[in-house]
DNA sequence: TTTAAACATTGTTTTAAATCAACTAATTTA
DNA sequence: TAAATTAGTTGATTTAAAACAATGTTTAAA
């Protein structure tokens, strides 16, 4: 991770919805000023179990937020593209993170004071229910994935994810940013099963794969397979 | 569910967070008045799938939260004991629950009107503050489950399952409030091998039970079983 | 440019946990 | 109070998915 010293946000190629505000307040006091960053693949943002000290915007490139379970083996729970909160779970009143999250790909992100975030978005209704909406979508997303982790067998969960890959990358052709182990960790499927369903599905026609190249060619089917469980 | 009607909130056994700074407001209009209700066990408090248009407090009693999942397998996620803010999870703008809750014995709850809600916490720091962080420990315990529920065994969880219910009883030894197959439930389990696993921890002197009368005789061992997974 | 390391693939074996089945005990309720 | 549900229990069987094993392929490093 590389910080970039003095850099403005009004040359940021992304505003957050913190921008707005932080300009008024900007000038009162340097030393609290954003600090924007460049990383490389497999940096790691934040790490579960260390202190909540910023709220972390992903600028530029994308991220993997996983939880690190017993035995290192980690649950990925979403892919991150740009904009999005990084630290936001974590940032109401949580001492440490209880995830963590590492880069994907060369990325940008921008690290920004949690005193600063929670004087602006008490002063600032607007910051704090955007806030608080992005907040209530993560939570409905985990419940999700809860049910699915429990309730479905693995072809749905496998189904599930190359959707939701799809979702991200708005397109039915899209490139597998991660490798075959992350797909299983996305599903909780080992890696081996992962790759066995994932030419099951290609035999099928439901989907072609070339190396990290994935088109999905069935997408009816696939959501039927995900329904089912 | 039988509403109270006209109900003084200066009487309520219980003052939630929101009280102080209700007292202020609610003269001005009776129409948003706060509704206290009695509840029978089985009685549903909030059904998943339907529209969030009210806090609800817990006040007396004890429900269950749970996911209704795929062919009616439900999760527990926790179970409430006052001081308890039911609708949290979902009413940071939410459209729907994402959850069910439902009383596990004969319970009192308090309605309050969500725009009256958000109105006094963007008014009032202190109560934004303690919503939220209400709010941030209910994510952080979702993350420990996932990961229990996923990366545990049945021994594992059934053992974490019974150090959560020593923990909100107060007391290695309780009334086990539920049947067997919601503690089941509790831990993704079916309904025989959580008996199993109970008279296995009974045999084994680790716990006592006498219907549905638990003590835990061995706390220390219970926690290495819940830890190694 | 070979060597090593990480990633991907496929078949076989093992295992944890669900399901099935059959039965007893405890509550409801007619 | 008897009949009928609902809850609890135990053993046998099945099954989904992990683990193991062996090997090929691509990528990174020395």
């Amino acid at each position: 991770m590389k910080f970039v010293k003095n850099f403005d946000c009004n040359l940021c190629i992304l505003k957050c919805d913190i921008h707005p505000f932080l300009n008024r307040t900007r000038k009162v006091s340097q030393s609290i000023a954003p600090l924007h960053a460049q990383l490389k693949k497999h940096d790691i943002i934040c790490k579960q179990g260390t202190d909540v000290t910023h709220a972390i915007f992903l600028v530029k490139g994308s991220a993997k937020l996983y939880i690190e379970g017993l035995n290192n083996k980690n649950i990925i729970l979403y892919i991150l593209k740009p904009p999005a909160y990084i630290g936001l779970l974590s940032f109401f009143e949580s001492p440490v993170y209880f995830y963590s999250v590492s880069a994907l790909e060369e990325s940008e992100v921008c690290f920004i004071e949690l005193e600063l975030v929670k004087k602006l978005y008490v002063e600032n209704h607007d910051l704090l229910l955007s806030l608080n909406k992005a907040f209530g979508k993560s939570v409905a997303n985990i419940m999700k994935k809860i049910i699915s982790l429990n309730q479905k067998q693995i072809r749905g969960r496998i189904a599930e994810n190359l959707i939701y890959l799809s979702d991200i990358n708005n397109s039915f052709k899209f490139h597998l940013g991660i490798s075959r182990k992350e797909v299983g960790e996305m599903a909780a499927i080992s890696e081996e099963n992962t790759v066995r369903l994932l030419s099951e599905f290609s035999k099928e026609r439901i989907i072609s794969i070339k190396g990290k190249e994935i088109e999905i060619l069935d997408m009816p089917l696939l959501k039927k397979i995900c329904e089912v469980g």
